[in-house]
DNA sequence: GCACACTGTGTGCGCCGTACGCAGACCATA
DNA sequence: TATGGTCTGCGTACGGCGCACACAGTGTGC
């Protein structure tokens, strides 16, 4: 057993299926995958303030206590929960160049976020280590390939894209998040709230913006206003691309 | 007194100083700035998590449940304290071309993200309404206001360079919660598990990052890197404008 | 002078994460 | 096949959390 591997936290050597030598005792019930599904289940129906180790052990059958055997912490639980809702990435044309790619690469992404809006308000502490956050990592940096960048600039495209994708969902993730009200509801009560208190004289800019009657640009997520903060992105890194080549 | 006003939670009213009419019974003691400056100190000293209502009380010596006169849930409270964290922002030198406007604007925004890490840990659930986050969103926008753009598409330019910042400050905020290591050992650990867990056989690409030393850029913020992500931003935007300029 | 809405407080509830110790099940080894 | 050691799953318990609610006292507007 490697010594690195022995600092893995123990949700962490579950996942990639790290074993120790052969140990006598009883082997474990369940299998990591299963907590995490069982949250993903609690916080895709009530949100995340509806996952707790005892509603989770619930969920799965077993007390609470005993999630503690494949989780070191409810952070650990978290960890998890990402890995099982953003599930295997599915794989992209290898036809496709690298901006057709990354974006297909954005809107994965994008589904997998809207999917489980929940994963946003996770709170993170550590950065990825699990398989399949490993696989939409290099998933992504794969259509980057055939671009003259180097391993970093890669790196730092791709995660300029994340960035993006996860910024731009979360402004809509706010509005999910309330089972009350509607979204129309919501972008109308907030431009009301705006055209209130952002008055013209202080906020001559603000309050231009909402009287041209985009504030629905602000808290909306359609798709193209997606697209459109995208397209910038991608720009950036085509000039990014092109500076490169060009030297 | 506005109806709309009305709908306003208690902490957004006091924020910005509406006023029913005369009132009998005793004046507040505290102003609501107070309770906000006193969660900021909590959670520069200790971490978001060191922030309750207990604890908040106690910081300004009132008792747990009089914050409660002041913020209608622990939500607002944090409202409260992202609007005191950031302050009012320092004015944009207006001969600046949109570009430096908003690089000195993206430092900015950055630098108060510095300041109090905690910021991005804030669990949000609607949109910005407080005053100082008016007056920083009036002061991005102000800068874009020498471009062809028109008001939506300005609005789209701020947030898409707002994105960026947060999200890129967030991939250092990680590993400033350690207080038991210092970044670099962190870095050096998540290189190291990189190394371990994302073989080059089931992940090429990521292994051939790690392999060129560039698993910094990962977990960095190196001024360079948060410089290299917002040019490939400012470029988008860049394009955007000429393409307007064109038609 | 009075009524009454207001402020600050105390108590208490249900839930949370998790430290700790125990009983029994199981397997590697002899 | 016997057995020792170790692991799993569980029960209990603790401190802390957000916050609902009722209450006493205060000071203003009428």
């Amino acid at each position: 057993m490697d010594k690195t591997a022995e600092e893995l936290p123990r949700a962490l050597q579950l996942m990639w299926g790290i074993e120790g030598p052969a140990r006598p005792g009883p082997k474990p019930t369940l299998h990591i995958s299963d907590i995490g599904a069982a949250g993903v289940r609690l916080a895709d129906a009530a949100g995340l303030g509806a996952v707790s180790m005892a509603k989770v052990a619930a969920e799965v059958g077993f007390t609470t206590m005993s999630l503690y055997r494949y989780v070191d912490s409810k952070d650990e639980l978290y960890t998890v929960m990402i890995d099982e809702a953003f599930g295997v990435p599915e794989p992209i044309a290898p036809e496709l160049d690298w901006r057709a790619g990354i974006t297909r690469w954005a809107m994965l992404v994008r589904e997998a976020i809207h999917r489980h809006p929940w994963i946003l308000q996770v709170p993170l502490f550590e950065p990825p280590l699990s398989p399949k956050q490993l696989e939409w990592m290099e998933t992504g940096l794969r259509v980057l390939d055939g671009t003259p960048l180097s391993a970093g600039e890669k790196l730092s495209s791709m995660v300029l894209v994340n960035i993006y994708v996860r910024g731009a969902a979360q402004l809509t993730a706010e509005m999910f998040a309330r089972p009350d009200r509607t979204r129309e509801e919501n972008d109308q009560l907030y431009g009301r709230r705006l055209m209130m208190l952002a008055t013209p004289d202080r906020f001559p800019m603000i309050a231009a913006t909402v009287a041209a009657g985009i504030e629905r640009a602000d808290s909306g997520d359609d798709p193209d206003d997606f697209k459109f903060g995208l397209t910038a992105v991608l720009d950036g890194i085509q000039a990014l691309i092109d500076r490169t080549s060009h030297t």
